[in-house]
DNA sequence: TATGAATGAGACTTCATTCAT
DNA sequence: TATGAATGAAGTCTCATTCAT
């Protein structure tokens, strides 16, 4: 099936040695000609697939954040906010765990390489809290948290999110993505303080 | 007058117009040239102070610290956890807002430029998440917070802290320091939950 | 039908370009740039065949002496140590009038370049004097000559070698080599004074 | 009386700085900022006595064949040639002895500096070789050697003389210069071969 | 006169991209 | 379609020389 469509098969080929390549040396100490031994391709072929080096890293990255949204979006229909939020990091973390290399390109190269790219990310990042805004809006509404500060809450959350993928992607951590998403849920949901109450 | 160390001055002037150039552009897209017209002097000039462009980079990082470490450490010195968090969420936003470019560098180009640079970063964020482990721990003999996982509290704190550094420097919130810190610190003391029951 | 082997015809026309121009222009004064122009070539191209200026000239001097040896070694084989000066002297003689630009590097460039390249020099130079010292040792022991020192014999016989180059490159002399062999050799076998008393 | 002409002496101190330094690094790998450390001023100061680096070199390069040619000349005044050589010889040898830095210098950094300085050793190396031959020309005239090719002799004697520096100043040859030179003298004037006579 | 901070032309080298085969 | 040799723009760094003090 896969070989029904070469040119495909092969542009697949190319990326996900351009994922392996970027992911291990980042974008700008990448070199087309080791994305090519990589693949076990000649250089000149890369660009029968992809008009240049941005436009691959370009491509790499919409098709992650098409896999993130896919992973994500399919877990968190329905149900309470604590549903949500718990299928929202377990599904976050089995991504990281799932797709480290992706990872590390997604959260370490997206920042500096090029203002257009810059701006896509910029994008999509306000749509992920323009949803997470949504969501705890909904929830405020029907009495399932507190009314607090929206802005400052989605920027938290976000944060929350992107603090797990350096450990994981770096190795240094472990965890069941399931066991850790209740515990974090539950963080967020109802604080660290032995105390019940009081503001 | 304000000459007293001109040898002190040049290098500050050729610091701060490395700030500009590396914050406005990024680490590799910065030509020593135009940080050398940024600061108004010649190329040469530049490398009478410094080695070299990572070198540079490497002593505005250092430097970032230093100031960011003293912010910090100045202000959280002693208290409850609950005092503590407040501080440390305080003197952050704060940098954040008072050093832009400084803050743009620091979390931007950190992970990509060079493997010394990345270790160096990496041992810096490794001593901070050391230091807030042994606050929570402190803080859980103390019996001041449950008795939860440390080391997802400590990753969950970091990426909070994290999170607010883009929404500042790129413009789009503004907070007062004061305030804010004192939402986010009791988002974590108490949670979002309207329920006031725990797991 | 020329271009057999058009790598290989590659390199030497960028090592043929070189020879040109740093016989021309000595090695500091030599740009990579000529070198290219020279060779009809962009200036990238030469990093395709070498890793860079300095391992171009090395290769060069090898090359040379590799030739220069070959020359010399196929025609002193065996005999008196007088047919074997004749043929040494010989061939020196020609080889420097076959090919000037090398010879002009190989002894004008030698010395100030780089001190890996000294020290190769300095070896191959040992080599040589090794193979005089022996060569008049066996002639000593023959009864062919004088109990001379040998030292001093060596360092004699590798002058007057040496001083031919100059000469001849730089244009000023054109001999033929076998007559001028025939007559050096005489000198150095026969002395020049008049009176037929040794000392 | 040094003291008196603090200028020529301060003149003297760069020159001095500068042959340590040129003959330790080679002409292009010296730095004016080495010389001047060398001496114990400052970098411009040489500016003050120098036009600029070449001169400097080309100022040493003079003050030196003045000091080899006055060396020599007033040893090798009159007598027969087998004196005058003995003579030459020996002062050749106390001068490389006696003036290692500046000998390093004077044959090694000669031919490859720039154009001008090239034709002004050429001149120098010219005004010898005439001397050599009218020197040989008198001698065949008053029958002292055989009629010999002048040309070949002038080379030849050259190159013995040329070849002993780089013993000498790399420091493998240790010698006395009187001994060496009435061997050496010999060497030329009855050759080494052990049958007395031929062409 | 002496200085050394400042300069910028110039050289090497890299690497994304092209294009003839 | 696939290739990889060839290219040259671009960027870092050096160091002889200048000049204000």
């Amino acid at each position: 099936m896969d070989v029904n469509n070469p040119k495909e098969s092969k542009r697949d080929l190319i990326m996900d040695a351009a994922i392996q390549v970027f992911s291990r040396k980042g974008y700008h100490h990448s070199k087309m000609e080791e994305i090519a031994v990589e693949a076990g391709i000649g250089k000149g072929t890369i660009y029968e697939y992809f008009p240049g080096k941005l436009q691959l890293l370009q491509e790499i990255m919409e098709q992650s954040y098409r896999l993130y949204d896919h992973s994500l979006g399919s877990i968190m229909a329905g149900g309470t906010l604590e549903d949500k939020l718990d299928a929202m990091i377990r599904g976050h973390l089995q991504f990281c765990q799932d797709n480290k290399d992706l990872t590390r390109i997604l959260f370490l190269d997206t920042g500096v390489i090029d203002e257009e790219l810059r701006q896509w990310a910029w994008k999509k990042k306000a749509e992920k809290e323009q949803y997470l805004q949504e969501m705890f809006a909904q929830a405020t509404r029907r009495g399932e948290i507190k009314p607090v500060d929206n802005r400052l809450l989605t920027i938290v959350m976000g944060g929350i999110l992107m603090s797990f993928w350096a450990p994981i992607v770096m190795g240094n951590l472990q965890v069941d993505a399931g066991t850790a998403a209740q515990q974090i849920k539950n963080m967020i949901m109802h604080g660290i303080s032995n105390t019940k109450g009081s503001d």
